[in-house]
RNA sequence: AGGCCCAUGGUGUAAUUGGCAACACAGCUGAUUUUGGUUCAGCUAUUCAAGGUUCAAGUCCUUGUGGGCCUGCCA
C-alpha cells in the first residue's frame, strides 16, 4: 500500500507474521467471496482492499471468488458489477477467478463422506418443524426423529434428493452435531436444502444447494486460503467452520479471521435496503452519486486511490464502529488536490458589467492549470465586459469581515484583472439582477504597480464566452449520521412542526383516522430532502473539452467530475466534494 | 434470559505486549497565499466503573455497566 505511511501493524497483520514467522505458511493466499445478489458498496470495499492489500503487502495470492450458492437470488449482472468494481479499486485476482458452484460435485462427495462416517442426515421435517425443534437462545434443541436413520438409507435418500425425486422443501441435509449446544449454529445446521431452481452458471444440473456454512470453508480449503477474512457476524459460524475443516479430508486448512465491517457516517449498507432505495425510486439507480455502492461512488467522482486510502487509514479492529464521511471526503481532496487540473465555472451566476470596457473587449489571460505544478501547463481565459460571478460573492450590504465584492469594494477576478462594485440593478421583487463595475487598467495581470493589495480574489466566467452545463450538487442522502437511527414516536412522512404554536389539538377537525397511530417510522424518514440540487452553471472555455469521467477543481468551489448523462454540446457534471471552506463555517457561526 | 465478541479524545486507530497515552480526521488559533483552497506553525480534548495483583496496569484477574451479533431450508 503505497498510500498508507508506515504504521504500527493490525491484528491480521501480527497473525499472518507469525504464521510466517513459524513456518505455518510459506505464502499467504486471501480472498474476496461476494455473493453475486447485488452491488458491492462502500462495505466491500474495506474487505477487497484489506484482503487484496494484504496478498499485495506479503508477496500472497488475491482469490476473487463469487459465494454463488443460492440460485433464487444471484444473477450474472451482479457478477459482471462485481468483477468491474473489484478491478476498479485496483485489484488484480490474475487466473484466480472462482465460483462455489464450480465445488458443488465436491461439496456433494463431501456431504457423503459425512454420511457415512455418521455425521449427517437427511431430515424429512418441514422448515416449521426444524426451527421448532432448534430450540432457543436460552433453551436446547431437541433431536429430530430423523436424525438416527442408517447411513444406507441416507445415502439413498441423499442421491434421491440429488436426483429430484422430492419437491422444494420436502428434506434437507442436516450435520449431525449437538442439538443441545449453547451455539445455535452447532445445533445440526443444514447442509443442502432442495430448490428447483435455474442457477445462473450450472443451469439446472443441480436441484440441491449446499448452505453457506457447508460451502464456504471448503471453498478455502478448495483453493488453498490461508487467512480466510470476514465480518464479526461470522464469528460464531467459526466453530462450524472449524468442524467441518476438521470432518472432511479437505487438502488444506484455513483459518477463518473476523474483522468489523466498515461503516461510513450517513450511509446504509443493507443490500436490502440499498436495492429498496433503487426499487422505490428514491435514487436514479445502483450508481446514483448519493449511493454508497462503489458504483455510486466512482460516478460521484471519487478515485480508487481515495478508497483505498480512506481504507488504510480507517484501520482494521474488532469493534463496531463507524467512521466520519468527513475522513473519506479528506481523502478525496488530498488525492485530488494533488492531480486535478483547476478550472472555473459559476454555479450560481449574477451578471456583472463592466461599464469602463467597451463592448467587444475580449481579453485573453493565461491560467495556470495547478497553482503549484507549472509542469500541468496552462489555459486561456478570456475576459468580455459582462461575465458572471457567483451569487454569494456579492453583498449589497456586507458584514466585516466579507473580503467579496460589494459597493465601493474592490476584489480581483482571478488570473484577470480588478474590479470595483459600483451599481446594483434589481428587478420589481428586489432581486438583483445585474451589477455594474469598472475595471482599473493598471491591474490587468492581478496585480497593480503600486502594490496594493486586494484581499478578496473571485472566479468569474465570461457570460457571452463560455460553456453552459448542468450542475448536481449533492448532499448526503440521509439527513442521520446514522440513517437507521428513527425516532419511533414519529410516524413515516410526518410533515414536521405543522402547527407550531398550535396546542396539541385533540380531535379538533381531526382528519378521520385515516393514519391513526403513526407507522413506526423507517431509515426512509430520514432521507434528506436537498441531497440533490441541480444548477444551470457557467464554465469557462476550456471546459468545452470536457469528457466523461474527468475530473476538475472548480476553484474555490470543489472537485468534479463529468457524469456520463452528459451528451454532446450539453454537459452534466457532478461535485464530488466541496473544498474546505472556513469562511462558509465562519459566516454561518455569527 | 443463554452463548460469543467488544469497550482508549468528538470520530477512527496506536501504545516497544506490564514501563512517561500517541497518530490521523474533525474542531479552534495564527502565518503564508492571485482559490476564505493548498502549505506551515500551534491549541483543545482520551484509557466505561469498582475492586484486586504489582515498585509500576490502557494492558493481567474479578465483578459490574454499556454496546454488537446469534433462534433462515440467506450469505
Amino acid at each position: 500500500m503505497s498510500e498508507s505511511e508506515s504504521r504500527s501493524k493490525n491484528f491480521i497483520e501480527e497473525i499472518i507474521e507469525a504464521d510466517l514467522a513459524s513456518g505455518k505458511h510459506s505464502t499467504i493466499v486471501t480472498r474476496f467471496p461476494p455473493e453475486p445478489n447485488g452491488y458491492l458498496h462502500v462495505g466491500h470495499a474495506m474487505a477487497i482492499c484489506l484482503n487484496g492489500g494484504l496478498a499485495r503487502e506479503y508477496n500472497g495470492r488475491f482469490h476473487l471468488r463469487f459465494d454463488d450458492t443460492n440460485p433464487v437470488k444471484e444473477e450474472m449482472e451482479y457478477v459482471q458489477s462485481i468483477m468491474e468494481d473489484v478491478k476498479w479499486l485496483g485489484f488484480d485476482w490474475g487466473e484466480n477467478l472462482y465460483f462455489a458452484s464450480d465445488y458443488f460435485e465436491q461439496l456433494f462427495e463431501w456431504a457423503v463422506h459425512l454420511i457415512k462416517a455418521g455425521l449427517a442426515y437427511v431430515d424429512d421435517s418441514s422448515a416449521e418443524e426444524i426451527r421448532e425443534m432448534r430450540g432457543n437462545l436460552t433453551e436446547p434443541g431437541r433431536e429430530s426423529p430423523f436424525r438416527n436413520r442408517s447411513a444406507d438409507e441416507n445415502l439413498d435418500l441423499f442421491e434421491r434428493m440429488r436426483k429430484g425425486e422430492f419437491g422444494n422443501g420436502e428434506k434437507v441435509l442436516r450435520a449431525r452435531i449437538d442439538m443441545t449446544h449453547p451455539n445455535m449454529n452447532m445445533r445440526d445446521p443444514v447442509l443442502y436444502r432442495i430448490a428447483h431452481a435455474h442457477h445462473h452458471r450450472t443451469g439446472d444440473a443441480w436441484c440441491i444447494y449446499p448452505m453457506y456454512d457447508f460451502a464456504h470453508g471448503q471453498s478455502d480449503a478448495i483453493e488453498g486460503i490461508t487467512h480466510s477474512i470476514c465480518t464479526l457476524e461470522f464469528e460464531e459460524h467459526r466453530p462450524l467452520y472449524d468442524w467441518f475443516i476438521e470432518n472432511l479430508p479437505v487438502p488444506h486448512q484455513p483459518r477463518q479471521i473476523e474483522f468489523a465491517r466498515l461503516n461510513v457516517t450517513y450511509m446504509i449498507t443493507s443490500k436490502r435496503k440499498l436495492l429498496q432505495l433503487v426499487k422505490e425510486g428514491h435514487v436514479r439507480g445502483w450508481d446514483d452519486p448519493r449511493m454508497p455502492t462503489i458504483s455510486g461512488i466512482r460516478r460521484r467522482g471519487y478515485t480508487p486511490e481515495s478508497i483505498r486510502e480512506m481504507t488504510a487509514r480507517a484501520g482494521v479492529a474488532k469493534r463496531n464502529k463507524i467512521n466520519d464521511l468527513a475522513l473519506m471526503e479528506f481523502c478525496l481532496r488530498k488525492d485530488l488536490e494533488e492531480k486535478a487540473v483547476r478550472r472555473i465555472a459559476v454555479l450560481d451566476p449574477v451578471k456583472v458589467v463592466i461599464t469602463n470596457l467597451p463592448e467587444d473587449t475580449r481579453e485573453v489571460y493565461a491560467g495556470p492549470n495547478h497553482p503549484a505544478k507549472p509542469e500541468m501547463g496552462e489555459r486561456e481565459v478570456v475576459l468580455t465586459r459582462e461575465i458572471f460571478i457567483e451569487r454569494d460573492d456579492f453583498m449589497e450590504d456586507p458584514p466585516k469581515k466579507y473580503f467579496r465584492l460589494a459597493p465601493g469594494q474592490e476584489v480581483r477576478l482571478r488570473y484577470a484583472c480588478y474590479i470595483t462594485a459600483t451599481d446594483v440593478v434589481k428587478d420589481a421583487e428586489g432581486n438583483i439582477t445585474e451589477i455594474h463595475a469598472t475595471m482599473d487598467p493598471e491591474s490587468r495581470g492581478g496585480s497593480t504597480p503600486d502594490g496594493r493589495r486586494v484581499k478578496g480574489t473571485i472566479h468569474w466566467v465570461s457570460a457571452t464566452e463560455n460553456v453552459p452545463f448542468e450542475c448536481r450538487l449533492y448532499e448526503t442522502l440521509f439527513t442521520k449520521e446514522d440513517p437507521n437511527e428513527v425516532d419511533p414516536s414519529t410516524g413515516s412522512g410526518q410533515a414536521p412542526s405543522t402547527g407550531s404554536g398550535q396546542a396539541p389539538s385533540t380531535g379538533s377537525g381531526q382528519a378521520p383516522s385515516t393514519g391513526s397511530g403513526q407507522a413506526p417510522g423507517t431509515f426512509l424518514d430520514n432521507l434528506n430532502p436537498h441531497s440533490l440540487e441541480i444548477t444551470k452553471a457557467f464554465g469557462e472555455p476550456a471546459l468545452a473539452a470536457a469528457s466523461v469521467g474527468e475530473r476538475f477543481q472548480f476553484e474555490r468551489k470543489g472537485y468534479f467530475c463529468v457524469d456520463p448523462d452528459s451528451k454532446a454540446g450539453s454537459l452534466v457534471i457532478n461535485r464530488s466534494v466541496g473544498l474546505r471552506d472556513s469562511w462558509g463555517k465562519q459566516s454561518q457561526r455569527s
